[in-house]
DNA sequence: ACCTGAACACCGTTCAAGT
DNA sequence: ACCTGAACACCGTTCAAGT
C-alpha cells in the first residue's frame, strides 16, 4: 500500500480551510480548522507557526489574485481606477476576512506589486515623488476603508433615532448591499481619482 | 463608616479602563480590565453585557468627542473637510483602538450626528438624495482607512524586495509616522473632496 | 445593588512520544 | 517528516452565594 500522492496537510490546504471557514462562521480557531482538515490542532504547527503566519499568508494569497497587468496601456487615471478596483474585488471574494487584516502587521511585502504598479502610474502623471507614497496612501486607505464596508451587516439605517431632513432624503433611496456598497465604491473612486489628476502634472 | 461615595464600577470606569488598557497594550480582556480596577472579572458583567458591549461602549464615547459644529457656515467643501478631519481626530486619539471596531455591529446610531452634519453639507452643495449616501460613504471608507493607517506599525518600506524606479523614488521621501500619515490623509482628503466637488451641482 | 468564588466550555501553543 | 496526546496558561461568561 503506497502512501497517498497528496498530502493531508500543506500551508496551501490550511489557509484554503481558513477562507473557507471565515466564509461561513466570520472567524476561524485553530480546533475548528483541525476538525474540518479532520486532524489534531497541534498538527497544524508543523506545517504553520500559529494563527498570525495563516493570516499573513491568507493575505498573501488574496493580494496574488490580483491582476496588476489591467489596461496596462490607458491613461494613467484610468490605470489607478483599474488597480484599485481589482485591488479591493481581491477583498471582496472573501469579505469577512478584511477584518482580520486590520491588527496588522506589515503586509508592505504582498502589496508590493501593487504599490509599485500605482508608482509608475501616478509618476505617469506627472507626480513628483514626494507626492507619490501619499497619493499610494490615500488610494489604499480608500480601499480598504471600503472592503470593510463591504463586511458590514446590513445596516439598519432606518432606526436612526433623528435623521435630519437631508439624511432622511438621502436614506430613502438606499439599496441592499452588497449593491449599495459597490455603488458608494465606484462613485467614491472616481471622485479619489479625479481629485488626484487634478493635482497632478505640477 | 458610610460607603464611599464614588462608586468602584460603572460603564464609564470600564470604557476608561479599556481605552488605557489598548493604548499601552494593543488589545484588552476582562480579567485584564478587573485587575486593573482592583476587581473580580464576574464584578464587571455587573455593569456591562460583555466585552462586546464594551468596544461598542467605547465606539460611542469617540464619537461623542466629536464637534459637529466646526466651521458650521463655511462653504461646503470646508464643511467636508473639517467634519472628516475631525472624524479621524476623533479615532486618531487611541489608534491602537480602531482595529477593535471592524468586526463591527452597526455603529450607526454612533456615527448619526456624523452624518446628519455630512448630508447637510452635501446638499447644500447640491448634491441629489441618491448621490449623498455615496458621498457620505466615501468619506467614511477614506477616514476609517487613513485612521487604520495610523495604527499601522512603522512599515519597513525599506526592505521591500523589488521596488521599482517610481516607488524607490517615492520611498526615499518617506517621512516617519504619525507625520506621514497626517500627511497622506490631508493630501488625500484634499483629492477627494476636489473630486466630489467637481461632480456637485449637477 | 454589586462583588466574589467556583465552575464551564472554550482558546492558542508546546512538546515528548509515536510511526 | 509529520501526526498524536497530554498538558499549560490563558480566554469570556454564568451563576449561586455572600454582604
Amino acid at each position: 500500500m503506497p502512501r497517498p500522492t497528496t498530502k493531508l496537510l500543506s500551508p496551501q490546504i490550511i489557509v484554503d480551510a481558513a477562507i473557507r471557514m471565515v466564509d461561513s462562521t466570520g472567524d476561524f480557531t485553530m480546533p475548528g480548522l483541525a476538525q474540518r482538515l479532520k486532524v489534531r490542532p497541534s498538527s497544524l504547527y508543523n506545517h504553520v507557526s500559529g494563527r498570525a503566519e495563516i493570516v499573513e499568508l491568507v493575505r498573501a494569497h488574496m493580494m496574488s489574485q490580483i491582476d496588476l497587468t489591467v489596461v496596462a496601456d490607458a491613461p494613467w487615471t484610468e490605470v489607478v481606477t483599474a488597480l484599485a478596483r481589482e485591488y479591493r474585488r481581491s477583498y471582496a471574494r472573501h469579505p469577512r476576512f478584511i477584518p482580520l487584516f486590520t491588527s496588522h502587521t506589515v503586509a508592505a511585502e504582498a502589496a508590493f506589486g501593487m504599490y509599485n504598479a500605482l508608482a509608475s502610474a501616478f509618476a505617469a502623471g506627472g507626480y513628483p515623488p514626494e507626492q507619490i507614497l501619499h497619493a499610494i496612501t490615500a488610494v489604499d486607505s480608500f480601499v480598504l476603508g471600503s472592503a470593510l464596508d463591504l463586511a458590514a451587516p446590513e445596516v439598519v439605517w432606518e432606526s436612526g433615532p433623528e435623521a435630519n431632513d437631508a439624511m432622511r432624503a438621502a436614506l430613502a433611496t438606499s439599496a441592499p448591499n452588497p449593491e449599495r456598497a459597490d455603488a458608494a465604491f465606484e462613485f467614491g473612486l472616481d471622485a479619489l481619482v479625479a481629485g488626484l489628476a487634478a493635482r497632478a502634472g505640477g
